[in-house]
RNA sequence: GCGGGUAUAGCUCAGUUGGCAGAGCGUCAGAUUGUGGCUCUGAAUGUCACGGGUUCGAGCCCCGUUACUCGCCCCA
């Protein structure tokens, strides 16, 4: 029996990591127009961190995590509060007093995998610390809107909430409680369970007969206070100037602790049943309850993942891989040693070469040269080193042309 | 943690009523001495996921296990 990888794990072939660097790639040109610095931390931080920052009860910290070390240390199962870890211990408020981040890393769930969820998955994400102002919640958006377009998805939706303070929030909540408890009996079992653990989350319940109860319940909206009333409208009035779509919707809740004010998500129908591509809101006490001095933040993290299943869906077209400029076909052991310091000439000069291992018949190295589809062949055998020349040949014409071995190395590949 | 589905060549998959293990693609080689694509010919690659059971005989039927996969929960 073969080791195989753990579960819920990816390995990513040669064609793999190129989509994926391509993916990445495009990611990172639009951090750089809306002036987010890239930030990496450690894989793994102290448990402690995410306890802290993610909170307790959520099923991330009280059942996924991957720790070690009795349990001093874990893999970082988000990357928000890293970044905020990070901010704290480096002040970087000293050094701006607003901060954009962004950054491409890998996580860790302990979860069962399924369709777009994976124990090691990998998110982008960016995070502004320092503003409260809605014109940064709108920029943040609309980056998001911003880096799906440029991979020509659109058929996406914006959902937007606003979740209040935690004060806010609590007043909600009991009311949200007293109404479901009225309608116990009529509840789905997932949802009398999180009745008692975790009562905001019935607000995302699939089941149909709860969505029907759901319809006449608590709205959160009407708990907020004026300023986040008014900051939610100020985000819908900045998406609107942008022409960005979105939706509000007071059901729309997030699943760590940290969140306050903002929320929002992007769903895509492509996805099957986890079918998010990105998450985030503010979280405006995070920092301070890390420690920190007190300060405003918004993020979002991405799913690549999610978003590469999209492009698939979609036949998403990958740019091509730069194609081999000259392949050496070789005969003879005076050609092959030969070919050793041709090839190391030619890649010093940044030119895609390659050559054949195996001593094959120049047949079988033409079939290589024409399947690895470079634009130049040329062989060199007992021919070639008595006289001194060698025709190199344009594989797509066929036409050859007569140069010097120096002349290799000068030639111009196009 | 709980459910559904699936498991045959490197990949995609056929395999009838239980009767010799298959195709396409890919890989490799050959088709007159040292030249690719197209075509033709040939070859290699299998613990039919694993372990039991039924049967004269199991890839196929039954039981168990494992892995993968899709859902629930939760989340990106």
């Amino acid at each position: 029996m073969h080791i195989s990888r753990p579960k819920g794990t990816i390995d990513f072939l040669p064609e793999d990591a190129s989509k994926r660097r391509h993916i990445e790639e495009l990611l990172r040109n639009a951090a750089l127009l809306f002036n987010y610095s890239e930030i990496r931390t450690p894989a793994f931080e102290k448990t402690e961190l995410f306890r802290r920052g993610i909170g307790e009860n959520t099923d991330i910290v009280s059942k996924e995590m991957y720790s070690f070390s009795n349990n001093e240390f874990t893999l970082k199962p988000e990357m928000t509060a890293p970044v905020i870890r990070a901010y704290i211990e480096n002040s970087l408020y000293n050094i701006a007093p607003v901060q954009k981040l962004y950054y491409i890393a890998n996580m860790f769930r302990h979860e069962r995998p399924q369709a777009g969820r994976f124990r090691e998955f990998s998110q982008f994400g960016a995070e502004a610390i320092g503003s409260g102002d809605f014109r940064i919640d709108v920029e943040l958006i609309s980056f998001c809107n911003f880096f799906l377009n440029s991979f020509g998805i659109n058929n996406f939706k914006i959902l937007l909430n606003n979740i209040g303070s935690l004060s806010e929030r609590r007043l909600f909540l009991e009311d949200l409680k007293d109404f479901l408890k009225g309608h116990e009996t009529a509840l789905s079992d997932d949802s009398r369970r999180r009745l008692v653990i975790n009562p905001l989350r019935i607000l995302d319940s699939k089941d149909p007969a709860d969505i029907k109860i759901l319809e006449t319940a608590p709205v959160i909206f009407n708990y907020l206070n004026d300023d986040n009333k008014k900051h939610l409208g100020d985000v819908m009035n900045g998406l609107t100037r942008l022409g960005i779509v979105f939706e509000v919707d007071y059901r729309l809740v997030r699943g760590l602790d940290y969140y306050t004010s903002t929320t929002f998500e992007i769903v895509s129908s492509e996805l099957g049943a986890q079918n998010a591509i990105l998450g985030g809101g503010r979280y405006d006490m995070l920092i301070e309850q890390l420690g920190g001095k007190p300060a405003p933040a918004i993020g979002f993290a991405c799913g690549l993942e999610r978003l590469s299943m999209i492009l698939e869906k979609n036949s998403y077209q990958y740019p091509a891989e730069r194609k081999i400029d000259l392949y050496i076909v070789t005969s003879g052991d005076i050609a092959r040693e030969k070919s050793l310091d041709i090839l190391y000439s030619l890649r010093s000069k940044g030119i895609l070469c390659e050559t054949d291992y195996l001593n094959r018949s120049v047949k079988a190295q033409m079939k290589e040269a024409n399947k690895l589809g470079v634009s130049y062949a040329v062989v060199i055998g007992s021919q070639e080193i008595e006289t001194g020349t060698l025709r190199i040949k344009q594989m797509e014409t066929g036409k050859e042309e007569i140069i010097t071995f120096d002349g290799i190395i000068n030639y111009k590949y196009v």
